[in-house]
DNA sequence: AATGAATGAGATTTCATTCAT
DNA sequence: CATGAATGAAATCTCATTCAT
């Protein structure tokens, strides 16, 4: 799923000295990695301690020696995978041309990445289990949004408000504009991967991305200065 | 939770024959209505057929005699639950008054009406439901989509046609723009309930409804006929 | 170990009707009857749940379903133990004979009954489980003192002070003459037994209760009035 | 607990040398008084090595290099126990004095010592711990009797046959008197401390030790010399 | 001498489901 | 139609112990 490619292979540290650390590292490693892919599959409750040891081809008191609980192994891995979807986004956002003549292109380009990185099987996931273990446990919605959709949402709307700012854009609040955009090009997605179940083509996602931004500007870009 | 109110308590019919049947139908209504609540509070995993039961004051054959399985009466208690969503919002939707005067306040009157209606315990139960259950059972989605969903879309796609034909909005594409403005009168409804988890304000529900036909209508009102 | 010979057996009953509640009284028994054993055996920690399931031909949720837990079905164990010794008790001190010829040699046998009871594995099993879980939870002692140690205190000192009031013994406090006399018979039992390891012979025992008669005597028998 | 207070500490020891094995030393200290805390707290079965190494701030492996096995530690820490216990009551004992004045008001006063003693923590949670494992391994039983108990009941029979020989006393077995007296003493004291639960009063040890040693001064004192 | 990491075995408890009445 | 009793399977978590350093 969406596991992060282990940096510190044993392989990289061929010395004696750091060998145990090693070990250890890798093997938490190894079981996030694992977890993410079983409750990412299966969801907190069916997914079974067993099933993630096995997974990560360590034993079921491994896993409990580095992370205490399943609850608390559940939350490093939402917490890992939010990070991983934050940065995605965030870079992408980055990425946003405000220049006077690119900015309108910019803006479809940036859609069109911010929907694919939703749609990414990583962000599917992460939004499944939100939904579903939220109500156990509000506080990990609280955690997730403040790691990785708020700074994605304020990163945005910075941007729209320099859009504003050189008059390209009519925006009133740009946190809430930020908001409406990122509604509008969804406002498919959910359909069209019928919940976040099977994955929609390159084509749709820039059909949806660019029918966002379409309505977006619609409502939102300045008339041209006479 | 959104347990119906049964109509057909066993008081209402007193004759001998039917109490019989009678009671049968009351059974069933009160295991619908205990399924509702536990599954909507604890999730399909975490609710115990034993709960359900307790909560019923019935015991767990008499469950299994009416509904056979665990996921059988999940599913019915789903379709129930979406057929009552349903419901209320066609019955919004069908409010809706097109005509040349009343229909831009009836616009922001309708957006309030399906923001409260997804915005009530027994649809926030039923989304995080599906969103648990889905990569388990990817029918769900299709049915409660079917049931709920669509016929809403398409119901209000047909107000903005007409709205459209009146010379009031210009949209290309009806369907496209009722998913849009629904998406735009929820873009701030996960935040402010954190995701389900707690009740918006009156208030608050009224801002983020007119937040949505506010851009709305700036992308969509035609301009007024010189 | 001290199993009580279930009189409900299901043979008793042939007519159809009780059946289902016979053969749950049953299950019951035989869980109570293999519980006694295992604690018996094993003592409360290393007695797992399976092993009283196997031994009482019985699934381990059956278990649970009569009693709850470990602990509960633990204390239900004790109390019963409790109850057998003390109406063995209970029934020896009422056979004491106070009348002015016999009450001598009476009292030389129940301090053998006494002594006899105290050393049947039941009330062996029941001391080691009580020092045993004490600490963890100091109810059960309140509870078995209760229920078995203090009625058969009672109960002695009772006769002690008919005894008193006819002349032949001169105690001052009956209570600290009954406690004084079961703690003499039983000053060489712990050593004979190894602590309720192995059992006593007739004879040892004979020889300790006399022994403690006879140094009870010398304190306390009245002079013989001229 | 009944830990030794170590005096070996390592800051006695400065120099470099010796250091380590100090502290191996003082870490095989540490260890046995965390295993007298825990154990005695929790019994053998629900004490971890895990808890004992934490209270003893010391890795698991150390314990196992140092005593092989939880068993092995266990009976070190009960024979530790055991010969503590033992060297306060023979300290008791050897300062009766036996004088033809002073041997009454010493023998109550020995008795008071003798309940004190084994009314400590230490003693009681040794005798909890015997009764707890006696059946597991009847071993312990007589290792720590041969060690704590029987070497007491001896030096106390003793100092009785003196008396006996001085005249003070008449006693057939002095073996069998000692045994008594202590039975005697300890009669009341299960009662006041709830089997070892909590502490008696010194009051209420008092009272108990003097009752019992006016029984047996009842029994056993020699008549006046005319 | 000392330790962090790892593990096989086993503990209690719960669950969905089915008989027999 | 309704139920109390029973069960096989599986869940989370802990434990005593060892390995590599």
């Amino acid at each position: 799923m969406c596991a992060v490619t282990s940096t510190t292979t044993s392989g990289a540290t061929p010395t004696a000295a750091p060998r145990n650390a090693a070990r250890g590292i890798d093997k938490r490693r190894a079981i996030l990695d694992a977890a993410a892919e079983v409750f990412g599959e299966q969801g907190y409750e069916r997914a079974s301690v067993d099933a993630i040891a096995a997974q990560a081809n360590v034993s079921k008191p491994t896993i409990y020696h580095h992370f205490g609980t399943k609850e608390l192994l559940f939350r490093e891995s939402l917490a890992e995978s939010a990070a991983r979807i934050n940065s995605e986004s965030m870079a992408a956002i980055a990425a946003l041309d405000v220049g006077p003549d690119a900015w309108r292109d910019a803006l479809y380009t940036l859609a069109d990445s911010l929907v694919t990185c939703q749609q990414s099987e990583c962000a599917q996931s992460l939004q499944r289990q939100i939904y579903a273990e939220i109500k156990r446990d509000p506080e990990v919605f609280s955690a997730v949004r403040a790691r990785a959709a708020e700074p994605v949402i304020d990163a945005l709307a910075g941007k729209l408000a320099r859009l504003m700012n050189a008059g390209h854009l009519r925006v009133a609040d740009p946190v809430l504009a930020a908001k409406q955009l990122i509604a509008l090009t969804n406002a498919e997605m959910a359909d069209l991967t019928k919940l976040g179940t099977c994955v929609a083509s390159p084509d749709d996602v820039h059909r949806a991305a660019t029918a966002g931004v379409d309505m977006f500007l619609a409502a939102f870009e300045a008339p041209p200065r006479v």
